[in-house]
DNA sequence: CGATGGTGTGAACGCGCATTCACATTGTTT
DNA sequence: AAACAATGTGAATGCGCGTTCACACCATCG
């Protein structure tokens, strides 16, 4: 039955993938130490010789959603040279990463979020404002270019382009899938892109 | 320390008030029977002669939301003739809404749920859907009258409406109240006003 | 006036779950 | 080889909380 043993760096990226893929798939409520336990191939107890506790695996677990939501924007930036284009591909890149994990969102919202120590809201606030921060780069990249006009504030755009996203994810996962995600996304797209594009 | 007797169906609106209440002063964590029932002024065990369960007492707070934001749709549809600016009003009563209620994005999201029967996110559905085909009609109107594009769907124009409020709604509360909502939705109306307006 | 049904009370139960602890095992250092 | 630190195990503990139940009160009806 024993486990080999592993190094604790290990089993913390072990244990915090394993919370997310939880999240994503059966929401923050299905987050215990027993279920981590069982998909990383220990025994709970075994959580607390790499962890303080359950928060510090929920802290491990926005790091690894910030590293993620990073690797995003890198892509997206590295993909295009035009910012306009790379926006449209960051779209669909989030919209994809919120789709296929279900549980990010609810993590944001969770109640494990808010009950938990003061310092978690903080957290999630930064982990929000990194990536609207690259977002933001993006944007204002653009402005330079004179391909997004200037009248708007780079971060104004950015927040707008998230609650592009975001409704619609909301609304696909709680229909299981049925909403038209794709539909919705093109054409919020079309009019977004004509709301700060410059001409 | 008996407190007196009322009838089911005023218990039932008390108990969904102070729910509601709950959650948004406190998130779906702090909703407990308990707390409930120290709201309104009871025993735990009373809030049981007026609803099955915890569950029920949940799916009256989505009536409750289901209420309130229709109620929303009802006053701006009556305050102004013109769809366009009807839009920009809700945009204000939602995002008020929001911010008073901290919870009702939360509860959208909560365990509370995705744990619960799956009927639970079908009524959430159903509440979002009423909500959106209420603002969807608006759109319509608008396009009717010339005043908006129509070469976008109205529905998804309302779904857009909606994402436009539900981010700066987020980071104004992860922020604890120094998000800039205001600036932003401004903002994110022109861009957005921009994007649909017939012209 | 007695019966019946609706409402409120307090105590108790039971479950899920985070956390702890004593002990076993393995790997590394001296 | 002996000692020690790091990791894994199984059992036990304790808490929060939803829910149930037996009992008390009070209004209304027959």
């Amino acid at each position: 039955m024993a486990s080999e043993k592993q190094n604790t760096e290990i089993r913390q990226e072990q244990i915090a993938v394993a919370a997310l893929r939880i999240i994503g798939q059966h929401g923050t409520r299905a987050l215990n130490v027993v279920r981590i336990a069982g998909i990383v191939g220990l025994v709970p107890s075994a959580i607390y010789r790499h962890f303080g506790g359950k928060d510090d695996v929920i802290d491990a677990v926005l790091e690894l959603v910030r590293k993620r939501l990073r690797a995003n924007v890198a892509a997206v930036a590295a993909e295009s040279r035009d910012p306009l284009e790379a926006l449209r591909l960051l779209v669909d890149r989030h919209i994809t990463f919120l789709c296929e994990n279900d549980g990010v969102s609810t993590l944001i919202f969770s109640d494990q979020v808010y009950s938990g120590p003061k310092k978690r809201k903080v957290k999630i606030y930064g982990v929000i404002n990194d990536y609207l921060q690259e977002i933001t780069k993006l944007v204002r990249d653009g402005q330079e270019k004179q391909l997004i006009r200037g009248d708007l504030e780079p971060a104004a755009i950015a927040v707008m382009l998230l609650g592009l996203v975001q409704s619609p994810a909301i609304l696909w996962h709680l229909s299981e899938g049925n909403f038209g995600v794709k539909r919705q996304t093109e054409q919020a797209w079309r009019a977004f892109e004509r709301a700060i594009r410059n001409s």
